[in-house]
DNA sequence: GGCTAAAGTGACCGAGCGGTCAACTTGGTA
DNA sequence: TACCAAGTTGACCGCTCGGTCACTTTAGCC
């Protein structure tokens, strides 16, 4: 609702787009201490561009990190209302977990204390993950005692796992997915040790 | 066999434990980004010593890690001989989780190519931990299709879906390995749709 | 085509980092 | 106690980083 915000120049939207495409392949390659001067010069602008833009290299990574928050946000909200319950939360975790291979949710934390567009978007993430994981629950597709936060934390474990070995296969995350999803099925669930945390 | 090293001095040998103990608390608190001029002040001792002790940043976290791997692989091989295999795998699983709370793994990967002595420490908790599997397999604690070398890649899948959260209980952690070991369980498991991955 | 505000540029800044070293202090020894 | 090698010190170096700004270039409008 505030900042009318005029639109960009032609030459200053383009310039926006190729920073954005150029700090998410150099994040995905370097992680998140990736420098503001190697992802100007991969966009092919000086680095003054850069700050014209996002006011500090932080606004920069929310604005790459919100996009697949958004992204990841539409994939779930797509399963919302398909007639397998299970199926759902199934299709919607494994993009989810494939998606976590590039992007270190660990530091969305951070950058989500600090601003709060992203905080929001954070929250809608995880209210869509609870709707799947309570229409999972009600279907029986995974065990009682789960929540929709327990899922939320554990989609980027597989891709945690797989990064401790030197040359990963690509498919590689799929095998801890599956060991993971074991762990939320009914079937030879044990009591959990520990109650399931609070949002947030 | 190479380097007779005569002894150390006794205030050197003072301040190299000061160091290590100084160290091990700056990275639990900042991670592998805490800074050599920290850990000094940490320790009393002036920025100077820290390389009189250890060459490199690097040469300080392989050591610091390298206690660490140490002291979990003695855990491991206290349980190789334990009478019942799923109980020992299970002991030593939580013990080793437990540490991973303190200490990223992840980094190891990094440390260990350049420092012989991680690398064979790494490898001798690896092969701890396969051993453990194995007898647990054998016991029908595990499923069949589980290596040690998955096992050894997951025990920091806990702390890590932890760390997704801003003040973490002391024990949450124990409900996400929880999971991830009725994953682990004969019980209601499904195909996995990749091999294991080799190891190294 | 000429004007102007928006956008782009790159030299520059200060802070913090890992690492060095000449000068100084000190523990162990004969 | 006198000596010296071992150990300590902190100023210093080179480098990289995020961020700034006076100046130049340019898109969009009449």
């Amino acid at each position: 609702m505030p900042t009318p915000t005029r639109p960009l120049r032609a030459d200053a939207a383009r310039n926006r787009e190729l920073l954005l495409a150029a700090a998410e392949e150099e994040l995905a390659e370097r992680g998140v201490d990736a420098s503001i001067a190697d992802i100007a010069r991969r966009a092919g602008v000086a680095k003054g561009t850069v700050f014209r833009h996002f006011a500090t290299k932080e606004e920069l990574l929310a604005a790459v990190f919100g996009n697949h928050l958004a992204a990841l946000t539409d994939a779930g909200a797509r399963q919302l209302d398909a007639p397998d319950p299970g199926a759902a939360l199934l299709e919607f975790v494994t993009a989810a977990a494939d998606a976590m291979q590039r992007y270190d949710l660990t530091y969305l934390r951070v950058l989500s204390q600090n601003d709060p567009r992203l905080s929001e978007l954070r929250d809608r993430l995880h209210a869509i993950v609870s709707s799947l994981v309570d229409r999972a629950r009600a279907a029986g597709a995974v065990r009682g005692d789960i929540t929709g936060t327990d899922v939320f934390l554990l989609l980027c474990a597989p891709a945690h796992t797989v990064e401790l070995v030197a040359d990963p296969p690509p498919d590689l995350w799929r095998r801890y997915l599956a060991i993971v999803l074991d762990g939320l099925r009914p079937e030879g669930a044990t009591a959990l040790p520990h109650p399931a945390p609070a949002w947030p």
